[in-house]
RNA sequence: UGGGGGAUGGUCUAAUGGUAAGGCGGCGGACUCUGACUCCGCUUAUCGGGGUUCGAAUCCCUGUCCCCCAGCCA
């Protein structure tokens, strides 16, 4: 490249200017972030977003990000999903060194803050039941009323939060409040519960408890006691940060982090909300939260994402506060450009028609050379057999192909690639009008697949020879959603939208011989089709099953479709 | 109708009082043993109305529209 070149400053979002400004101003001398799921399901695409942002910054700025559980809330929380979202950010490609926490680490130092609070004056144990705990909060325009609680002593609320602990009352019996200001106009203030009785095992510290504490007051002290200095959140957190505040403020800690809150990430033409994906693995509409439609993080790794590409997409997104949508197409640019720089070129014919080459020798074999990758001859090459028999593409034949046309048809001359030049002589049909074999000669000056004559022969095909051909599984996804935002209508189920094509299955593609030793969970672009994985459950040794993970641009396809 | 946020081409992001820029998409073309890749060109935007200023996407006033909040979820 010419270094005379203007260089391409990449815009800093709003995010890394706060943290740059803070760190020249010496406000802080390193920066310190931390991814905190709750583990109640598995990562998605937008948690990547989050990943790649606080991860991201993190190492910029020579800091660390902490991995946190935020895992206050056993009754939805498994050890499962705990494993799965280590392994995902570890497959994204980030480290956390030792740096990996659970707020449940924290619930000794959270119970003796909140015994602070009470001899503060600030909490104390209410008894209302969850239905007046509400109907005391007032509404969005009317102010709340105090709970008739509120003003008891010191001691009475020690003694009360201490038999809550020990396991003396009820669930929903009691819990304790912080003590803010029932008339605030953000509801957060309202005397938010930050302690509530659940009588369920914790996955990590068993029957230790059976209070727990809320995820306001958790996650501010979290942050302080790790040294957080930046606390990255998404917007609806946003009316929470007043009792972040408050409640850091309130305490003695070791600081005082700040909460910067950014929008999610919205995707056309996907549903990103936990509880929705929880749904389609629940309701059986995909095969588990790894299915290759999923847009999880697990899901996009069995489909053949590679973590650099999810990278790029989580780089190239941009980061603001308004809320945006994503196009589909810049996740599926993010794979091809990767894939199409480092994934090696193989031939797979998915709906196999036969040609057979009249004049080429019977019983001869011939092996054609093939570049594992045109433009990077470092790649290598392999051996294709090419014999008198093969299959081409059902797709690149037509009995009366329009001009545009630059494939088989009859009297028309193609290209196989790295092989001959072949023109179709005639072919045969069966009683249902349906194509089944082709014929064609070759031009056995053509080897290699260029004309020493250099005539011009626009088509060029892929192929493989039918005895050699290794039969093998073919699964084209695509979309999951038929429409770009399946939860815009609150009238209608995102599951109408659901695309009933998203996956289709191919038991008779025919791939190149080479494929058979393809490693699972290896990419490979079929040419002229997309690009593929080796399926890491599926494959069997020398049976690989392939994933399209996403087509080829096809600016012909489009073309057609100008023309319906 | 309380509070908190947000409005820049179709879409996402930049410009931080000084020529509204880039990506994706779309359209057109070049190249090509992948109708891929690559390359070139084009298209379209500051939510409305006032004001301050030599100069406003940016500052002020005002209006409109959109999102979030009434879990003992996170």
């Amino acid at each position: 490249m010419d270094t005379t070149d203007k260089p391409v400053v990449k815009p800093v979002d709003f995010i890394r200017q706060i943290i740059a400004e803070d760190l020249k101003s010496g406000k802080h001398r390193t920066t310190i972030t931390r991814f905190p799921p709750e583990p109640n399901g598995f990562l998605h695409i937008g948690h990547a977003k989050s990943i790649c942002l606080n991860f991201g910054i993190a190492l910029e700025n020579g800091g660390v990000c902490h991995m946190r559980f935020d895992d206050t809330n056993p009754s939805k929380e498994e050890v499962a999903y705990v494993e799965s979202i280590i392994r995902d950010v570890r497959w994204l490609g980030f480290d956390w060194g030792d740096k990996l926490f659970y707020a449940s680490d924290y619930f000794p130092a959270l119970y003796d803050y909140a015994v602070e609070l009470i001899k503060l004056g600030k909490a104390y144990v209410c008894q209302l039941s969850t239905e007046e705990i509400r109907q005391y909060r007032g509404t969005l325009t009317e102010p709340g009323k105090e709970s008739p609680y509120r003003n008891r002593s010191v001691e009475e609320n020690l003694d009360l939060f201490a038999r809550m602990r020990n396991g003396e009352f009820d669930e929903g019996s009691h819990v304790l409040r912080a003590k803010i200001d029932m008339a605030s106009p953000n509801l957060n203030m309202r005397d938010p519960v930050i302690f509530r009785i659940l009588k369920v095992p914790h996955h990590r510290t068993g029957d230790t408890w059976c209070i727990y504490p809320m995820y306001d007051y958790t996650h501010c002290l979290s942050d302080a006691i790790e040294g957080i200095t930046h606390s990255l959140c998404t917007l609806e957190f946003e009316d929470h940060r007043p009792l972040y505040d408050w409640v850091l403020d309130t305490l003695r800690t070791p600081c005082h982090p700040q909460q910067i809150e950014f929008a999610r990430l919205n995707l056309t033409f996907t549903v990103m909300s936990k509880r929705k994906l929880l749904q389609l693995v629940k309701e059986g509409y995909v095969d588990g939260w790894d299915d290759p439609r999923m847009l999880t993080i697990s899901g996009l790794r069995r489909r053949g994402y590679t973590p650099a590409s999810i990278r790029s997409f989580c780089d190239v997104i941009g980061l603001g506060k308004k809320e945006s949508w994503i196009d589909m197409t810049v996740l599926e640019n993010a794979v091809r450009d990767d894939l199409n720089v480092n994934a090696p070129r193989a031939m797979c014919v998915l709906d196999p028609v036969k040609v057979i080459i009249d004049n080429y020798p019977e019983g001869q074999v011939e092996e054609m050379e093939a570049m594992n990758h045109p433009q990077n001859p470092e790649m290598g090459s392999r051996m294709l057999p090419f014999s008198r028999e093969l299959f081409i593409e059902r797709s690149d034949f037509m009995e009366n192909p329009p001009s545009k046309f630059h494939r088989l048809g009859p009297g028309r001359e193609v290209r196989l690639r790295y092989g001959y030049l072949v023109t179709c002589t005639s072919f045969v049909k069966d009683e249902d009008g349906i194509i089944q074999e082709i014929h064609c000669t070759y031009d056995p000056a053509s080897r290699g697949g260029s004309a020493p004559d250099g005539r011009k022969v626009k088509g060029t095909i892929h192929w493989v020879s039918a005895t050699h051909a290794l039969p093998c599984r073919v699964r084209l996804y695509d979309r999951l959603f038929l429409v770009e935002n399946p939860e815009a209508d609150r009238e209608t189920s995102f599951k109408q939208h659901l695309n009933p094509h998203s996956r289709v299955v191919i038991e008779g593609a025919m791939a190149e011989p080479a494929l058979v030793g393809i490693a699972p969970g290896a990419q490979v672009q079929f040419e002229r089709q997309g690009f593929f994985c080796a399926d890491s459950v599926d494959s069997r040794p020398g049976q690989p099953v392939f994933n399209r993970i996403v087509t080829l641009r096809d600016t012909w396809a489009k073309e057609q479709q100008k023309d319906t």
